[in-house]
DNA sequence: TTATTTTTGTTGATATATCAATTATTGACT
DNA sequence: AGTCAATAATTGATATATCAACAAAAATAA
């Protein structure tokens, strides 16, 4: 490791603890409020409630995630009756899936506590420098396709 | 999920898919120089190149990650003969973390090549904007904590 | 000194994430 | 129609991450 210049910028390290400071957040939030729900898993009932009837490529699409990742959420996701795979389709390769009234109702209970923490995590961010931050995580996203 | 005035901002999501692209690149990138780490495993590395001699709770905080996720890290990495634990201190409970000769070249051939990747992901973004990205990161942690 | 609490690290259980390989179906091409 | 490539989803293997429960040792308090 040669002494350079500027000592070496470490954001990848700094995003994935921030990432994950983030998610045991929203964890401890759910679980005082009773809510058995994953971050995760609320985000693929959050794409159904957006997108009913989407396929597990869409989802997969969706949230970047592998597909092999969604199967499995969507696996338990099933097996505790928040949403539904069905094959009405016309491609017999792939499932619609929809969210059961109980998906439904988790999504609407959970969303309004998701911007409350959104808000709280930026607490004495000025606006443009949110702007600023949102808008370098996206070139990011693109420098690296 | 009630119509609000402003979108819902999901930085949430977007730090997480960020997360996941930049490991991604990385990891196809030591891949194509056949270098067989992960980079989870170098954050270790690095930590222990730094500050040789370093406990494994030491570990644990500089990367903030759970101690079960730094034992069994170092357990592979302790196979692979890049670390080694020695009980040298007076301290019984606590290992006294070293890199291997191998260790220690691995994070001097990797090292310059993070570089190289954040360089590349920052590409085309003001510098100005870079500061204020990690200092929003830096805010969100610290409102979180 | 003895008792209690804290710290350090490990292990088991479970969830998440990805890659590679596989199956089934669809679409495209000739 | 028949072949071949692309797509959708699943499964197995493996790594990562956390939580909870635990053991051993050290620090603190009584």
């Amino acid at each position: 490791m040669k002494a350079s210049s500027s000592p070496q910028l470490d954001y990848f390290n700094l995003i994935e603890k921030t990432q994950r400071q983030i998610k045991r957040f929203i964890q401890l939030e759910l679980f005082k409020r009773n809510i058995e729900i994953s971050p995760e898993h609320y985000s693929v009932l959050k794409e159904v409630y957006i997108s009913p009837g989407i396929s597990q490529s869409g989802i997969s699409n969706s949230i970047s995630k592998d597909p092999a990742s969604v199967t499995r959420m969507l696996d338990l996701l099933e097996k505790s009756g928040l949403i539904i795979r069905s094959n009405e389709g016309r491609d017999r390769r792939s499932y619609s899936i929809q969210l059961t009234e109980e998906g439904s109702n988790i999504v609407q209970l959970v969303y309004p506590l998701i911007e409350k923490m959104n808000v709280f995590g930026l607490n004495n961010i000025p606006e443009k420098d949110i702007y600023t931050f949102v808008d370098v995580l996206n070139r990011i996203n693109f420098n690296l396709e």
